[in-house]
DNA sequence: CAGTGTGAAAAATTTCACAGCT
DNA sequence: AGCTGTGAAATTTTTCACACTG
């Protein structure tokens, strides 16, 4: 790569599309697992397959970053580790902190996924003033008083919140107003914030409500089977769409319209 | 598998977008809410601020579940939550088994969001023999040897992984062995599974991970911001929608649910 | 050859805008 | 009037398939 000096063409990353930029994580993760191997190249093929997805999306997820592979050969896996994690900004410390120290709270605080990816929980905090000083996964907690001050002293620009929904907001705001423009928020709460701001979303309930979904619906039919990911042959490659893909007309569903016998608590 | 690819957009029939299916447990909530203050109905332009989306959208999914709502009026709230309940399949009891109960195992345990959407912890297992007996959340923690037999005398069908990642590709074949067919996986790995096995997962790296790359973009067009156009990532969720909303903008950056891996390291 | 990079086609999803009920 | 339901257009994402290169 003696493209070390080369300044990126800043006609390069423009515009990488969002579904691209979730997958970068993806990417990254399966490329250190290599890369812990010692594996020094890896096919859009294998790679892909390590990631779970398919070759032709891959290398169209890499087209956006550039040209970072060799033809006839594959992707160097260090090069790769390094361009995507500064795509991602990940060559950079990112402090942050947790609001709401509850069950939730103190397993991401426990949770050494962060530290290893450029995340650095600067801060816990918590309302409750019996917790204050306690520390929790070597970090002592602090009270929600000092939020603003802890925010700024830190440099903080990413929080995460993981109180109870009835809190959610309020928090969201004081992050935000003391400089918070990336927020993770794990309560069950749509937030209102206001331009510039980003908020993702981890609801463990929905998810598992979209597994009721599909799993009703095989209930309803018996055996539907049909392959139809694209890829076979290798080894990972968890296909989610496998079910949703048949879905057999079958069944009378419940008429579209009204004249069901509805049943429904009044 | 290879071959055999004829597109069949027929097989569309009762076929709800998955996109939709993913947004339903939204509207579930928020409807849940305002059936909780005893509002009567809802327009989709009120519905659609409380869940973060925007009125057109609203009104596109519905139209696949049917035509349940009034011209003129607006929806019967109370009729709508049954409606999409019954399409979620959350109008029966959903058993499921959470396999290793660490701290996020133990979190999830605590999690009220499960039980109230239809969803009962049947049982809790871990590898540990330490913990066996030893109650979380008020259940008592089973060993993992008894695995096959917990899910068949539960009959349970919906399992969730939170074991380290080494081990969950294992705790997976047991599981799909034992006749669980969807998973929650917060393990921070790509799970292979026969077809007909829904997987979804859960990684809070990732969504960190994407939060820092848009984080990054602003900090590199630092000017006294102002829709600076021309870039093609979009930042923090358009407030676009919130227009019925109020003062703040509603934004829900809600993650492209359709398929943002996530996954956890240990 | 093997395998990347990519226009072009296909599919999925979102947004528009307005006809049509109530 | 007010608001839903929905074709049609616009946009995004995925998949194809093959030219091109090391």
């Amino acid at each position: 790569m003696a493209t070390g000096r080369t300044h990126r063409p800043a006609t390069r990353s423009r515009g990488i599309p969002e579904a691209t930029v979730a997958r970068l994580p993806l990417y990254l993760r399966a490329l250190t697992a290599l890369s812990e191997r010692s594996v020094p190249t890896v096919s859009s093929e294998e790679l892909a397959a390590a990631a779970g997805v398919n070759s032709a999306k891959l290398r169209k997820d890499f087209s956006y970053l550039g040209s970072y592979g060799t033809r006839g050969v594959g992707y160097d896996v260090e090069y790769l580790v390094y361009q995507i994690s500064r795509e991602l900004g990940l060559t950079q410390d990112w402090p942050v902190v947790i609001v709401g120290i509850g069950n939730l709270g103190a397993a991401l605080a426990n949770y050494g996924g962060f530290a290893s990816r450029g995340f650095r929980v600067a801060a816990l905090i918590d309302a409750d003033p019996a917790m204050a000083g306690k520390p929790v996964a070597g970090i002592p907690v602090q009270h929600t008083d000092d939020l603003e001050k802890i925010i700024e002293d830190n440099g903080v620009s990413i929080g995460v919140i993981a109180t109870p929904a009835g809190a959610a907001q309020q928090v969201c705001d004081r992050l935000v107003g003391a400089g918070v423009t990336s927020i993770l928020n794990f309560a069950p709460t749509v937030l209102s914030v206001p331009d510039g701001v980003d908020v993702r979303k981890v609801d463990l309930s929905i998810e598992l409500q979209i597994l009721a979904f599909h799993e009703q619906r095989k209930a309803g039919e018996e055996p539907a089977l049909e392959t139809a990911a694209g890829d076979g042959a290798q080894p990972a490659a968890a296909s989610r769409e496998a079910a949703a893909a048949a879905a057999p007309a079958a069944s009378a569903d419940q008429g579209p319209d009204g004249d069901v016998p509805a049943v429904m608590p009044a």
